[in-house]
DNA sequence: GGCAACCTGCGA
DNA sequence: TCGCAGGTTGCC
């Protein structure tokens, strides 16, 4: 369940739980998740105290007192169970459904905390992992090299997408889902912004360049409507999809607020629009969008 | 650039 | 049974 508002209602979640606590016993139920995990996982763990629970994009990052960092990434179906030593259960973002046995299937990581909390990754599809890095390295890691800007940090505005986007023939909807350029957004969110920008998501990227290089007033307006929809989400606490149960009333809310996302022949809800949404494929994913508010580019 | 691959589950 | 799912990677 992973972009970047997703993403942000996790690392909240799991901040009471993890910071300044010590992984008392980390046990692993598989080798690997997406990839092995890393030499003496376990071990490089145990006994330590994180420090701080960042994110950068769509990735966690625990700094830990060892020097190391703990790089986490939820892949398409990954989250975490947290409960408190009090009792109370916090898992961030939303919640998997126990099974019929009552036994949750694909925990694959359990860290009991020193506090008495217990974090545990479950990620049915595995395409989530998780490394250790060395903190200093970090930035330069084969996680964030080249990584592009941080939408709801400062600077994300039409002078930064004309730049990045400038020449550039590939369609907005890949030029969005592009991490190198801009980092944490995922099909939900393009095509959310794409649609309250009234951008057809087909448009060459660099329509939104002048020749000079400068914005056009469509690049401004998707840098706001990109800060728009994320802030939105971060605060609705991420959208939930359809196999994840509400079960506490901290799951996510926002896909109340789509407006095309999953929403194949519903009606538009821009304001006195009256269209209807459409799906079509863009490099194997689905983009909805409406052709009313999103008309086809004309140079 | 696109596209299949990674993996599992669900709904049509 | 097939198609589809919030992501990323590596190979055309």
């Amino acid at each position: 369940m992973p972009e970047l508002p997703e993403v942000e209602t996790v690392r909240r979640g799991l901040v009471p739980a993890m910071v300044g606590a010590r992984f008392a016993r980390v046990t692993l139920r598989r080798p690997n998740l997406r990839f092995p995990f890393p030499e003496r996982f376990a071990e490089r763990l145990e006994g330590r105290t994180v420090t701080d629970l960042a994110r950068r994009a769509k990735y966690l990052t625990a700094h830990l007192d060892s020097g190391e960092t703990l790089v986490m990434h939820l892949g398409m179906s990954g989250r975490f169970d947290v409960a408190m030593p009090d009792g109370r259960n916090l898992s961030p973002g939303d919640f998997y459904l126990e099974g019929a046995q009552g036994v949750p299937k694909h925990d694959h990581v359990v860290m009991a905390m020193g506090t008495g909390a217990t974090v545990t990754y479950n990620d049915v599809r595995r395409f989530g992992f998780m490394d250790l890095v060395p903190t200093a390295d970090l930035a330069a890691s084969r996680h964030f090299a080249g990584m592009g800007i941080e939408p709801l940090e400062p600077g994300l505005d039409g002078a930064v997408i004309a730049r990045l986007f400038r020449n550039r023939f590939t369609p907005l909807k890949a030029a969005l889902l592009d991490q190198r350029l801009i980092a944490g957004l995922g099909n939900i969110y393009v095509c959310e912004a794409l649609h309250r920008a009234g951008l057809h998501p087909e448009t060459p990227a660099g329509c939104l360049a002048k020749a000079d290089g400068k914005p056009t007033p469509k690049a401004t307006l998707l840098a706001r409507t990109i800060r728009q929809v994320l802030t939105e989400a971060v605060a609705a606490g991420g959208s939930t999809l359809r196999d994840y149960a509400h079960t506490d009333g901290s799951a996510g809310a926002f896909q109340h607020a789509f407006r095309v996302y999953d929403r194949v022949n519903e009606p538009c809800r821009a304001p006195g629009c009256g269209g209807t949404v459409a799906r079509i494929v863009q490099s194997g994913r689905s983009t909805f969008f409406c052709a009313t508010c999103q008309p086809a580019f004309k140079a």
